[in-house]
DNA sequence: ACCTGAACACCGTTCAAGT
DNA sequence: ACCTGAACACCGTTCAAGT
């Protein structure tokens, strides 16, 4: 029996390999093995590996980064959007995040960051502005809580002993929202 | 006339090549056409193409993290020190770091930026611990100037445009201090 | 001691031919 | 409309042969 296949199986096949291994496990022979076809067959659904690769993106893009942002512009009240945020900030990152952070010297890993980062980036400046700051001031401040969000998560994706149990974690959340109320 | 080279020669260029564009740019044929020789050559110096990017890697803690370092265990007042540090998080960060960091998820990469990691986060606690926090609160605050140096580096390299001119980095350096202080 | 040059494996890409 | 299979380019690796 011949497999047949279309662009949202390879893309979800692709999206689950970055998620698994980052850029590098979205590699067209090894995909096409996994699923039972050869190389040739995905040249009929797009027109080389880094167009695989953006649409796996895209997908998280839509499914997963801006829905996540969609909820949050939901709650009206700054203070329970700030502290929605600091939940999600001090909760572990998801994973296909951690990818993307730990490529981003992949062009198109680059854009996808860069993009989703953007957005983080208003919709927190979006929530001091709200909640008195100044604008500029909202900016600097977004600015500050999103390198520490994108930084901890970094590096505790490097070395989870940084914070290795819930109780390094509380205390850090503890710290950081001490420092970030100043 | 025939080339000859020797292990630092090739070093030297990976290096060159990886704080140019990354571990993709540490590739053995382009290396090999750009030095004047073969492939093959490469293969007496080295047993392989990682252990190429290793040395490289190695020749960059040694001449310059550590280095680094070493300075500012001179300085012994702790408030001399933290300022030390300050500034140095504050200024822009030399492009090899910026590489390591936008390619974490090479193994070799990712091995030099956990040690380097470590060295910085254990000197930082140092000096918090120096000016009197203690231990445990030192490592958290060490967590969070670091993460925020990192997380800052990493989203500036990837978006200039996020602190564009030196009125912004000023006004964030000053936001930054305040919170940190608090 | 250091280099050449030819070989092989692996992945990206193309394309004529099949169903 | 979708897939096969063979071809080519490119890079990593090996190794016998050269100097």
């Amino acid at each position: 029996m011949i497999r047949r296949l279309d662009r949202e199986a390879w893309t979800r096949a692709a999206l689950d390999a970055f998620e698994e291994t980052g850029p590098s496990g979205v590699a067209v022979v090894p995909l096409a093995r996994d699923l039972g076809v050869t190389r040739g067959s995905f040249y009929w659904h797009f027109e080389s590996r880094d167009e695989l690769l953006a649409a796996a993106l895209e997908l998280w893009e839509h499914e997963h980064s801006d829905a996540i942002l969609e909820a949050l512009q939901e709650l009206h009240d700054p203070r329970a959007r700030l502290e929605a945020l600091g939940r999600a900030a001090t909760s572990k990152p998801p994973s296909i995040f951690i990818q993307l952070l730990r490529a981003a010297d992949d062009p198109i890993v680059g854009r996808v960051l860069e993009r989703a980062s953007r957005r983080r980036l208003e919709v927190l400046a979006k929530a001091y502005g709200d909640s008195g700051l100044s604008p500029a001031a909202a900016r600097r401040r977004a600015l500050i809580a999103y390198a520490q969000y994108v930084g901890l998560a970094f590096l505790v994706a490097e070395d989870p002993e940084l914070l290795p149990d819930e109780r390094s974690r509380a205390a850090y959340a503890r710290e950081l929202a001490a420092v970030l109320n100043a």
